[in-house]
DNA sequence: CCTAGATCGTTATTAACTATAATTATCATC
DNA sequence: GATGATAATTATAGTTAATAACGATCTAGG
């Protein structure tokens, strides 16, 4: 999941530049036409971002989606695995997984509730609400150092835009 | 790869409210802590864009990682598969198979080139380039529908801060 | 009541994308 | 000419996403 970035610069810094290779100097390659979509530079973008978090998140154990799980637990104490798969956009299958890592990491609890039996109720643990102010605030601040050099009108467009993309659907 | 969307509006709208469910009315989940970072919207954002761009390619037979390799190829004929990979962010051995795919189709073609013989100049053919025309302007006439909505100066703080932040991985 | 249909969590399976190590052929350099 | 580097490839494994199907349970209509 971590991707590499930054290879066409170490490419064009290791190059020697001698006689026999002077002639084809490797042109950079032009992206003139994929530039011109701007999910092209959202993909890049996203991709530094999500190595950015995943870095972020290892040394404490978590990756993306366990992470945004956690969180979306803390902070909606009881809901089931379908409504957390529905807020993850992920199908309810795929969650499984995502949630036998949490419990048996013992960062929450499937907790059986008597007016319907089919479903779990998903709460953090005290190790889950400790782990997920950690994260958050690792991942808040490693952010926001990613981003320190936008100003503000810049960033708010950014996240209108996003979010409507989002809603629109 | 499509990621289903909009199903928080399809559980919402299958509700009978009946006597039963109207006290544990399932509240909607709250993403109060992960919408504080502009990660969290730029993947939920870019989902949607993904899913659009593959159903859009899909009529094509083009995936995402095949449509921009193609176009990178016809905007750089006779680049070479390392130079493609760098300009993709894959890994080269991951690039085989895509330029497997596109040969197969006859969309572009691995040419000898006499000088270094160890790599291959990629070319596209006739039909590569016709689809290649076909693709692109579906792809951004796709786009263009979905961000219809925002003004110019939206997108391009948008497309600022997207750009930027890949330029710094 | 009680049967039919829907929902919840789960298993199994498949496909797509990503990452790493190792191999072969070729090139560049000393 | 030997040594090291590069290009493309093979093999492999890990992560994520999508679909079908199943058992248990709930809901609704007769």
């Amino acid at each position: 999941m971590p991707q590499i970035s930054g290879k066409v610069a170490k490419r064009a810094a290791g190059r020697p530049a001698t006689k026999a290779n002077a002639a084809q100097e490797p042109r950079p390659v032009s992206d003139k036409t994929l530039r011109k979509a701007l999910g092209y530079h959202m993909k890049r973008a996203f991709n530094v971002i999500q190595t950015d978090l995943s870095e972020t998140l290892k040394p404490l154990g978590l990756r993306m989606l366990t992470y945004t799980a956690l969180v979306l637990i803390v902070d909606n104490p009881g809901l089931s695995q379908s409504q957390l798969a529905d807020a993850m956009d992920i199908e309810r299958p795929n969650l499984v997984v995502i949630v036998d890592e949490l419990e048996q990491n013992e960062l929450i609890l499937r907790e059986r509730v008597p007016s319907d039996r089919r479903t779990y109720a998903l709460n953090a643990t005290l190790a889950g609400r400790q782990l997920y102010e950690r994260a958050v605030a690792a991942v808040l601040s490693h952010e926001a150092r990613l981003l320190a050099r936008f100003d503000a009108g810049q960033l708010e467009a950014t996240k209108t835009v996003l979010q409507s993309i989002r809603a629109e659907g």
